[in-house]
DNA sequence: TGTACATCAGTGAACGCGCGTTCACTGATGTAC
DNA sequence: TGTACATCAGTGAACGCGCGTTCACTGATGTAC
């Protein structure tokens, strides 16, 4: 968006950073297909092997990008919890800010969780941003228990549960195949609300 | 599996259904990747351009391919059917076939489900299949609710949420990157068939 | 402050790969008469 | 029943593509003395 700065020297100067925010764009704009390291050095105005030297293959592009798109869905989740204290209304914000991030960048949502990258564990980097991620639902849910029932003996179950229903929402407002359109062209978020909805009540009504 | 009969004449015979059959068995055995035009020639003993005689596209193929599976998928999940008469049990039966279909064919239900055909509603198989799949899941929430509500007027939210966790479902125990394995390997069935009710109890529970 | 030199981060040409698809062909099959 | 011929379904060579990656190189930078 914001224009880069014109190449004054050799050196690059950024070009790290910069390949997995081109990388991000590309995502957004072109899809997952276009995403080839030729492209990204193309898009930077940079040679097609300059990448090479920050990253050793594209393997390890595609994983800072997934680990840069766990960073941001973090921040996004934890925005959407700022000023929040009930934690029903905690639970919630978490789980629909999920949802608006893969709304909003399907792409990068894929590649996060999809095969592409066939071991996170691989990658430390990635893995602690994944992590870190899948904890805010864990400390959500866990509040949630603690306030309803006392206790966070079936947290464990439910948050796994939770994260359940939760992708299956993503995934079907991401990827409209196979999937009717008549609510969710409507309105997804609504949609998305009441799903969750209906299982947290599921989940108190034992 | 069994094996091939000697390819005896110039015409191979069958080779339209046999090119389906045999990519569903490179998708078993080696992952979408290796699904290509020439792989699947390749292992049929044929020329790599034959199969352009009967798919105009790999993206035809791809479809065919795909439409195949829900009719596999289809047929699993009637057989799952058979012999129930308890709504409670049908619903679930179809759920839990469901499941079983993606955790045995991971990359077929992928490629069913996923983006490498763009536009289902291209291909006329495929999208008849996909819908008839997806009807025996709204008939068996029909029944269910008819059975505890008396009335179908919820139904075609009910069926859109219930698909929505069965899509979950199917997504974290296919492709678990970033989803905690404690419960997964342990029993994977078993925690499908908990969330499963734990939406449904949510459902009825208004 | 100046200088030698190792290291970093670019360039540009090229390799080799597998892919989908095209093309001209030919053997086998089925149908009209 | 026999034959001419259109059509079907294979063959085999080849094209062109974009890809990830290698290689030898060179300009820029930073550090030791």
């Amino acid at each position: 968006m914001t224009p880069r700065p014109k190449k004054t020297s050799y050196h690059h100067g950024n070009l790290r950073e910069e390949l997995v925010a081109e990388g991000i764009a590309i995502l957004e704009t072109q899809g997952a297909q276009a995403l080839t390291m030729r492209e990204v050095a193309r898009r930077l105005g940079v040679t097609q092997t300059a990448p090479l030297h920050h990253f050793e293959s594209k393997s390890a592009l595609l994983a800072a990008i997934a680990a840069q798109g766990f960073r941001q869905l973090f921040d996004h989740r934890m925005a959407a919890l700022k000023g929040k204290r009930d934690p029903d209304e905690r639970l919630m914000a978490v789980l629909m800010a999920y949802v608006e991030f893969a709304l909003a960048h399907p792409a990068l949502y894929h590649l996060m969780h999809g095969p592409e990258i066939p071991d996170k564990t691989l990658h430390p980097e990635l893995n602690d941003a994944a992590t870190r991620s899948y904890s805010l639902l864990e400390a959500a849910v866990g509040d949630y228990l603690i306030a309803h029932e006392g206790s966070m003996a079936r947290s464990r179950e439910a948050t796994l549960g939770i994260w359940t229903v939760c992708q299956g929402v993503a995934t079907v407002l991401t990827n409209p195949q196979n999937t009717p359109r008549y609510v969710l062209r409507k309105d997804p978020m609504g949609f998305s609300r009441r799903t969750f909805e209906t299982f947290i009540r599921g989940v108190s009504g034992r």
